[in-house]
DNA sequence: GCCTCAGTTCAAAAAATAATGAATTATCTC
DNA sequence: GAGATAATTCATTATTTTTTGAACTGAGGC
């Protein structure tokens, strides 16, 4: 095995592992933990949010997996999911090759993106899906009652496609 | 082992195992499926909801396992599930001792209790752990920035739970 | 062009969640 | 109350999801 280059022998030397979590960033982890689990979105997301969300300065890649003690995996995976879902900038800082990151200003809106990428493409999904179980149910002489909750379902989904825009706006730049 | 007494037997010969789903039912539980991904519900739940909201006539405990080929488990822990949150109705008819399950007649109530029992408990546990959280980084003189984020997720929380029973209000014999 | 750095990918391991079914409990019926 | 029936419980098993980390890619800098 390869010894570390000098450079990268510096950078370690220079780097007395990272700070643990405080007890205030410690519980607010908890809190988004238990937030992102009702929309299904891994702990370590949440995780990484939460400690960008409490710092007040953008974090680099190395600081975020020493501090949290996670894998470069999952730290790469949970930037590129934060990042898709608009909920955090990065920040290059000038002379550093490195980005930076921190959450978007809004988490409002952050939230609210997440939301349209759950829920949109499952609405639209369906809205062909449901014709089709329709005209499978009519022709198969399904009883009346079923037909007319068949029906309701799918005059349903296709008001809520409609709504949808108007209460989640997508973002402006899309 | 014991030997089907005469009218177990009876029953079985009688049940001459159940009609296989039929295209309609299968693609309506693919949709209930998926929308019941989103919050985290399990399939065989979404597949037991799925089968008697396509059912005429409320489906007892044997049907709904011998038609989904599911586990006695799983059908009571589905069914557990489904009157927990007020999405299905048992009418027992007069004769029989055995249940019988039809959806309640609104699937709107029916999300609505489902929204209200996954995030209104997160809301109420996150209230005093964000008061905790706030008042720890404020001991710790963490950076003003900061501080302004964690009040303002505070306060959105506090006016979530106000605003929470007036968009989804409880249902009324509750 | 070569070397290092910064991050991504993805197959494999670990952890979390859901389903199963045998044992148990509760409920009718007579 | 005995004997059946109807359903629940819960330890075990199966499945799915998440995390890990080593190999890889690509972008600078020199």
């Amino acid at each position: 095995m390869k010894p570390p280059s000098e450079k990268t022998a510096a950078r370690r030397a220079s780097r007395p592992s990272f700070e643990p979590l405080q007890t205030h960033e410690i519980e607010l982890a908890d809190f988004f933990v238990r937030m992102a689990g009702i929309l299904g979105v891994p702990r370590s997301v949440a995780e990484i949010y939460s400690l960008l969300y409490a710092s007040s300065s953008p974090l680099d890649f190395d600081h975020i997996q020493g501090r949290l003690g996670m894998s470069k995996g999952s730290v790469s995976q949970g930037l590129k999911f934060l990042r898709d879902h608009e909920m955090i900038l990065s920040v290059k800082a000038k002379g550093s090759r490195r980005e930076r990151w921190q959450p978007t200003p809004s988490l409002a809106a952050s939230l609210v993106a997440l939301l349209r990428s759950q829920v949109l493409p499952a609405l639209e999904k369906a809205q062909p899906s449901l014709s089709q179980i329709l005209e499978d149910a009519q022709s198969k002489g399904v009883s009346p009652e079923v037909i007319e909750r068949l029906g309701r379902l799918k005059r349903w989904n296709t008001r809520a496609l409609e709504l949808f825009p108007l209460l989640l706006p997508p973002p402006a730049d899309a």
